[in-house]
RNA sequence: GCGCUCGUAGUCCAACGGUAGAGACAGCGGCUUUAGGUGCCGUCCAGUGUGGGUUCGAAUCCCACCGAGCGCACCA
């Protein structure tokens, strides 16, 4: 069933009830008739506009697993209005696509499917990005790039070459995570609180590797005080989650000095934000999985500490899960002496000091800190006060304190403030083929080798599939002789590539960068397009990447900022998370199969009843709950608001300025009331105050001044372009009825933000309110214009005080009056 | 334990420190309709989690508590 306009163009008043029912629309032919529309005339090209000012809009870059679900609908609804709104205001937007092709899940299918990665990957691409088209995003094809091409992984491995030769990315053996469902380590950021892996939920151990590591850790003050721009443009609890992960920590180093069994000293460092107790550190406590414990052992404990440390080994995993779980710990036999006090300190391992954590050694103070004294308590050890912590007691300057501490460690050269990062370097290196290959040759000769800059990019081999790709616990790529075996660019020796790839948020921490010069084969990226549209005004996503996506790309834009490439040091001005699609109070999920298909969703109500039900479901940030929307309630809004256009008999270009000023009054502070609501991402209010503004239009045409009236087409007009920011199809359709677009060829989505009349925004008359104590008692209608003093005047006539005295009248004109007696 | 956010009609949500209700869902009643799961009109429902404080005036600002969600966590 297709819409119908009526023959003379004079709308449905006119029609027989069959009529009318027959323009209860079509989505299905309404998306069908426009899509090939804007794919000819492709109006949301960046640099359209040149010469106005620019907007970046980006929304994270989806990753090719399968179809796009309701997740990606909503927040390509809820970028999009932005977007779309940037271009109705008149801004030269930039508003790219492109996907995150590299990883695992691809890997996998390829394995069970006997097929190579590539072949799923691209697969799904295209299916997304038919739904994209479908789903009506105001995206710039043009830019569209996917990681895993050798045009973009080419630049992803240069970028690595140069920030080993700036020295940030290094190689060393350290104990890393590892899960052993995905046969791969994985960075710090990719272990969850419970010990488990990001992706698959195993759970994750620990093995001895020699891995590749960005230099993070140097950029951890910067990336921290660069937090304080964030403030107010991320959401707090993306900002509180940085600064978390970060973990700065202030206190001193204090040098122990151990006297080991056999006689001699050794200075032991440790990491402690109290140094104002160090009077009351009683016994030293080393981390008893760190190297420092086995060396200092004496000969007699050796073997109690091997065995404890075999035990915690083993339970580790799950129990250090459990932060009440009893104390444990061995004593190593030897004594340090208290720099302070110059007391002889027994000093033992334990699992609860942390290896990785400051300097894997702590100095205990169980009468100021809680797990010292759990400690202490459990081995009798002594607990010693430096200071009276009791309520009733009188309060201790811990800062001052703490300084005075430090500067007596200072001047004695016993320790000396410092500032500690939880923060860790980045570990890059995956056992796995799909990902960017490490530029690296090793050489026996020559030890490490990058790979030269015109041999880039090392493509990966397109001629394996299936078993060949499972991972041996090494990188499928080893095991594939002809691609690892090569020549040793300096010495011309026989040589192995570094079989690893990287991370894949390796490939992501620097997407946004290329879109502006997506095709360039001379560099990663266009350094002065940059300058022109860098950084990103507005980034779209899932607070799923609070820390780990969000803080890579930061340390990149920093480094590449340093290095004279980018004028910017942060790339993301503003962001929005928004919230997760739930259904029934849960999150969807197949075990619970409350799973809302999105597919569905769209072949019933349509593409932009969705857009809209996702939009005026609540704030941005909120989750939605499937279960309270009704995508229903949205099909019966467009139908409205589409009628309208239908019912509108004058012709386009009519005079305003001749209708009715009432109508005119609402469409002109809707559309005021809007700008606002944009700027501070109020889309479900705005999604309200158009469904106003059609109400209003209905009554004006049906009991007011008639579907003639010039005013009728100017707020119809209004609607149609405030539509066209949730809901293209419908507002594409009201234009073309509306006269606007007869022959096909241009688009209401860019039809531009229509004047508003600055007159049309006050009313005749106002409603003040006379409150008496603070309770509304009168209202009065008054000339917006009315003074302080006559509106006062007013308002104490209007009241009855039954004779008190007012002994303070304020004044806000002309909205309000309150009499205090 | 530390930190962040949020508690408003049956439900989802609005309300520059100034009349608690904009919008919607569900319900109820009418009109339209052969009928209705369409359309139109009307209507019920909260005093803002609790207790203090600031203010002429608090849903809004401050403090405490209760409840929910999230981040970090034997991090020294």
């Amino acid at each position: 069933m297709i819409v119908q306009v009526s023959p003379d163009g004079r709308g449905t008043r006119a029609m027989t009830q069959e009529q009318h029912e027959a323009t209860t629309y079509d989505v299905e032919a309404l998306q069908e008739k426009w899509r090939p529309v804007w794919e000819r005339i492709d109006p949301f090209k960046a640099g359209l506009l040149g010469g106005a000012e620019k907007r970046y809009a980006l929304t994270m870059f989806p990753y090719p697993s399968g179809d796009l679900h309701m997740g990606h609908a909503e927040v390509m609804a809820l970028h999009d209005v932005l977007a779309r709104y940037w271009w109705q205001k008149g801004y030269d937007v930039l508003n790219p696509i492109g996907w995150d092709s590299f990883g695992l899940p691809a890997e996998n299918a390829a394995i069970k499917r006997n097929e190579h990665p590539a072949q799923y990957t691209y697969a799904n691409i295209e299916t997304q990005a038919e739904s994209f088209r479908r789903y009506g995003v105001s995206f710039d094809w043009s830019t569209r790039l996917h990681t895993s091409d050798p045009e973009y992984y080419r630049w992803t491995q240069w970028l690595f070459l140069k920030f080993r030769e700036w020295g940030l990315a290094y190689r060393k053996n350290s104990p890393v995570n590892w899960c052993p469902n995905d046969q791969t380590v994985l960075a710090n950021e990719q272990v969850l609180a419970d010990g488990t892996c990001e992706r698959c939920g195993a759970v994750v151990t620990k093995k001895e590797l020699t891995q590749w590591y960005f230099k993070i850790t140097d950029y951890a003050q910067r990336l921290l005080d660069g937090i304080d721009q964030l403030e107010g443009n991320w959401p707090d609890r993306v900002v509180a989650s940085q600064r978390n992960w970060i973990g700065r920590s202030e206190g001193a180093h204090v040098d122990f000095v151990m006297r080991l069994a056999s006689g001699e000293e050794r200075t032991v460092t440790v990491f402690t934000t109290r140094p104002d107790t160090l009077a009351g550190a009683t016994f030293m406590v080393v981390a008893a999985d760190a190297a420092l414990a086995a060396e200092v052992v004496a000969p007699a404990q050796a073997g109690v500490l091997e065995a404890y440390v075999e035990e915690t080994r083993k339970a580790s995993d799950i129990d250090r899960l459990a932060t009440d779980r009893p104390k444990t710990g061995v004593d190593l036999g030897i004594t340090a002496t208290n720099p302070l006090t110059g007391e002889q300190i027994p000093v033992w391992a334990a699992d609860y000091v942390l290896a990785d954590y400051g300097t894997g050694a702590i100095m205990a103070v169980p009468a100021h800190d809680q797990r010292d004294r759990e400690f202490a308590e459990k081995f009798d050890l002594p607990i010693v006060p430096v200071y009276d912590d009791s309520e009733d007691a009188p309060p201790y300057d811990k800062a001052a304190a703490v300084a005075e501490a430090i500067a007596k460690l200072e001047a004695a050269g016993t320790g000396q403030g410092t500032v500690n990062y939880r923060l860790r370097d980045w570990l890059l290196s995956r056992q796995r083929f799909w990902g960017a290959p490490i530029p690296i040759i090793h050489c026996e000769t020559c030890g490490e080798v990058p790979v030269p800059e015109s041999e880039l990019p090392v493509r990966l081999p397109d001629d394996v599939k299936g078993e060949e790709l499972k991972p041996k616990g090494s990188s499928p790529l080893a095991a594939i002789e002809s691609w690892a075996n090569v020549e040793c660019p300096q010495c011309g020796g026989p040589a192995k590539r570094d079989s690893d790839t990287m991370d894949t948020f390796v490939d992501s921490s620097w997407y946004f960068l290329r879109y502006v010069s997506p095709h360039l084969d001379t560099a990663p990226f266009d350094v002065e397009a940059l300058k022109q549209w860098g950084p990103v005004d507005q980034y779209v996503g899932g607070v799923e990447h609070a820390v780990l996506h969000l803080l890579y790309s930061r340390f990149f834009t920093y480094v590449l900022h340093d290095k004279g490439y980018l004028e910017f040091e942060e790339p993301f001005t503003r962001l929005m998370s928004q919230g997760v699609v739930i259904n029934q109070g849960k999150k969807m999920s197949k075990s619970l199969g409350n799973g809302v298909n999105l597919g569905e969703q769209l072949d019933e109500f349509g593409v932009d009843a969705v857009r809209l039900t996702l939009v005026f479901a609540g704030p941005p940030e909120d989750n939605i709950d499937w279960a309270d929307v009704s995508p229903a309630g949205s099909v019966r809004f467009l139908q409205r608001a589409l009628r309208l256009a239908t019912d509108v008999t004058s012709a386009p270009g009519v005079d305003a300025a001749e209708g009715d000023v009432a109508l005119r009054r609402v469409t002109h502070k809707t559309l005021h009331e809007v700008e606002g609501l944009m700027e501070s991402y109020r889309f479900n209010v705005v999604v309200a105050r158009t469904m106003e503004l059609v109400n209003a239009t209905r009554k004006t045409i049906d009991s007011g001044a008639g579907a003639a009236d010039p005013a009728v087409r100017e707020a119809v007009e209004a609607v149609a372009i405030l539509l066209s920011l949730v809901a293209p199809y419908t507002a594409e359709e009201m234009w073309e009825r509306l006269g606007r677009n007869p022959q096909l060829d241009t688009t209401v989505a860019r039809a531009g933000w229509p004047a508003i009349d600055e007159a049309l925004l006050v009313d005749d008359t106002v409603t003040a309110v006379v409150q008496v104590k603070g309770k509304v008692r009168a209202r009065l209608e008054v000339p917006p214009s009315i003074s302080e003093g006559d509106l006062e005047a007013l308002a104490l006539a209007a009241v009855d005080l039954g004779g008190e005295v007012p002994k303070k009248v304020i004044v806000r004109a002309p909205k309000l009056v309150n009499i205090v007696v």
